[in-house]
DNA sequence: GACTAACCGAGACGGTACGTCTGGTCTTAAG
DNA sequence: CTTAAGACCAGACGTACCGTCTCGGTTAGTC
């Protein structure tokens, strides 16, 4: 998934949307969303209620509870259906690949993925299930990373008295950091360098 | 200021506040921080509200506003009045350095003043006053790190090629990850490892 | 129809109740009924929606709404069904007629019939179907006590004078009012002394 | 009070309704009111929702709650509003003052006052409190027709061993018929005469 | 000493989001 | 074609919080 494509565009027809059935229809889930990332855009985190997001996507509130029934869980469900698949590529180097983390992670960021990945965290800071899921996916990826350190112990690249975790956490933190105090726009590699520098 | 000191207590006599006069009542901005924290402590920050603070501070809403007009503006108040001035300690080396500012500042955070500066970053991300004010304070941060840097360096302990910046943001990156991500049960010597390991 | 009967009460089989072809099922619609009056007695007029008609009755919202399109229509079934055939006694005298008339339809009303009834009268305050229902089932009740009244005339226990379809317009008030007020034990003989008193 | 005029009409000023400190507003309660009747015309009952009423008369709807808490209430309240201090006329004969009567309430009701009132009974079916309040009212008007009927006893007019109070209750239980009927286009001539026909 | 100005607690105001419930409509899968 | 099930849109429910406002009263500083 491109960094850049965020919104599969709405669709063009406004015909009226009805029940499928008793059974969820797939096309108010998609509405759902795509409304709460096309108010996000434009009404701001403070515009992004249950009732905008209801009016958005001309859906009752009750099918939006139905499904996710916190604020949280619907920023949830956003961020699944926009971040891609991200693959660490292997540049050769530890700090090559900590450098393109930071170039990709950034520009994916730079869209509605970021907004709402703020959000999230900072939602996590009040709502226990937010937090919660934001720990299982915080953990999926410092595993992510702990294989790419390890890569690089395996290759000398890293020392092996470096524990592969802290290190996964630290690279993990810096970007978090970065994206909850707005600054999305540094050079990857300026950041890589002090984090790599005295590992090898 | 002693990391583990939050709440002056509050006053035991509630006899009735009225105004001193054409100025600031200070124990009416004191009761209004107070009540703050404690809403904090019981209520948790779902319950934060200003009107919550109002009835148990027992002043006026208007009051509350005509002081701190956000509830962002509260908090930072909140948190200026609860955290101390820390001045980083020479321990004789960078990594100590490092691993003592964890420990001081996770156990600082391990009171109210954790869950008042999560939620602080929290609101970060929706109100551009907080925004702002944490982006100073941010910077302030950096500021003193950057002298505990270049000590390290001037010292030998840290190398030239370092950048001080790159480095201080690290630090505190790491150190926000903790909080908002709830693990401040952490040694600081741990996380200081991997950080300072290879700087030298 | 004994005026102390009101439920058959409901079914012991919970057993799965599908379709029985292309027809209308019976049991369906004693279920549903069945499950009005239940609702009625336990929760009160309030309670008795649709909704929980359906989920009473194990009946789909739409299998109701196919027979009985309104609140008030769903009313109407449930009083058709537990009202009896009422013939007017014949006491010998009008005013002894008009006694057992009101202790009778007291009697009736102090179960589960009343309230079904005061409810018509109260839907039919906002349901034009429903005021339109119950007017006609008014003037079959003004029939029958017409020819009561023209018995009386007849023997001269009323006076000729008298407009028959006035007089049990007024009867058939009386007992309304007592229903809408509430106040259904009241001795029969009571109400119809001052009604018949000057007739004669 | 004349049985036709029911508002006052709705001020031309739509200048913008602040608080006036800790206490009701007079205008606020006024422009509710008001707006409820003219919601009653022209939407009719079952447009009447507190939201509707909020929305018209521009009010917060915890400005409606917190002086009615419940739709019965307001409708008292309303009807309170537009109901006149009636005395019962002496036309020298009882026959002629319940004749009066109903034609002097009838025409009233014919306006937004009887909507009111049915709507008040249709409540009171399912509202304990509304039920409360209908009785206190009832009370108070059978004591008022009382006294008309033990003045026509004094006279000569009703024999004295018909009840007060159950001819009273048998004026007013026609009144009320005819207006949950929809009927109040009747000469009160032709409803008075059965009913005081046989008292003589 | 009178007057002004700003403060104080209190709480009503218009507004709006919350999360739940109900009303009616619709589709499915089974019979 | 009917049935149970239940999802769908729409919107009312009653509660809570927002930020503003007015009130009646207090005190400090100015005239």
């Amino acid at each position: 998934m491109s960094p850049s494509s965020t919104l599969p565009s709405s669709s063009p027809k406004p015909a009226k949307r009805r029940s499928i059935g008793a059974r969820q229809n797939p096309e108010a889930e998609a509405a759902i969303l795509t409304a709460a990332i096309a108010i996000l855009t434009e009404k701001g985190p403070k515009g992004l209620t249950m009732d905008a997001v209801a009016r958005e996507a001309k859906a009752g509130k009750a099918t939006i509870y139905r499904w996710w029934p916190t604020r949280g869980a619907l920023l949830l469900a956003v961020y699944a259906r926009i971040k891609g698949d991200h693959t660490h590529a292997d540049t050769g180097t530890f700090e090559g690949d900590v450098a393109a983390f930071f170039d990709y992670v950034f520009a994916f960021w730079r869209g509605d993925a970021g907004r709402v990945f703020a959000l999230i965290i900072a939602e996590a800071q009040s709502d226990a299930d937010v937090a919660l899921a934001l720990e299982a996916y915080r953990l999926e990826r410092v595993t992510a990373w702990r294989a790419v350190v390890e890569r690089a112990q395996a290759r000398g690249d890293v020392q092996a008295s470096v524990s592969p975790d802290a290190l996964a956490n630290t690279i993990i933190a810096v970007a978090w950091y970065h994206l909850v105090t707005g600054r999305l726009d540094v050079a990857g590699a300026d950041l890589a360098a002090p984090i790599a520098a005295g590992c090898s």
